[in-house]
DNA sequence: CCCTGATTCGC
DNA sequence: GCGAATCAGG
């Protein structure tokens, strides 16, 4: 992946939004959080200001052995979802959980079913182990996914992959739910 | 262990 | 210029 201008473009909007570095590269897609950090420092963006490590003024040698023999197995991201357009209020700030709005959604709607307690997370809130299935209407500002923790490189958490991975005998005894 | 950004340096 | 490896810290 080379950084086209429309990348860079993203990456600075991104980053004057405050997002993290690994949040960034995972809308950004194919690149490494690390790549992001590298991209920013070359461009002169300004750093975090007091994020992270306060090591701004101790800052150690940090030499390197050599050269790396990195196993270079793991790999592969999950895919990003990037066709999902912008939700509705698209910046970070506009998309922080309202606890309140937790509660309330977690028992109205789904009461009377056992379905882990969402985390309500936002997009640029998932992880490669978190939970990324989605929940409501992509069009709607209440848009969010499951957010639970999900085990080893599963991309969704133990009850989600059930329902995403449910042989055919098992997916006919049980009701579509969502 | 999860994460954060910062730095070095082989490529 | 790029970014993995590494460091340093929360």
């Amino acid at each position: 992946m080379n950084w086209t201008d429309e990348r860079v473009e993203k990456l600075k909007r991104l980053w004057a939004e405050g997002l993290s570095a690994s949040q960034i590269a995972a809308q950004l897609g194919g690149v490494s959080r690390n790549a992001v950090i590298g991209k920013v420092h070359r461009l002169n963006l300004p750093g975090r200001a007091k994020a992270g490590g306060v090591a701004a003024a101790s800052r150690a040698p940090a030499k390197r052995p050599a050269v790396a023999p990195r196993p270079a197995t793991f790999a592969s991201r999950v895919t990003p979802a990037r066709p999902i357009a912008r939700t509705v209020g698209a910046t970070a700030l506009q998309e922080e959980i309202d606890v309140d709005t937790v509660r309330e959604i977690a028992v109205t709607s789904k009461g009377n079913v056992v379905v882990p307690i969402s985390k309500q997370l936002a997009l640029t809130d998932l992880t490669e182990r978190t939970c990324k299935w989605p929940v409501g209407d992509p069009l709607k500002d209440d848009f969010h996914f499951c957010g639970c923790e999900s085990p080893d490189a599963s991309p969704y958490c133990a009850y989600h992959a059930r329902l995403a991975y449910q042989p055919v005998h098992e997916r006919r005894r049980t009701a579509a739910r969502a």
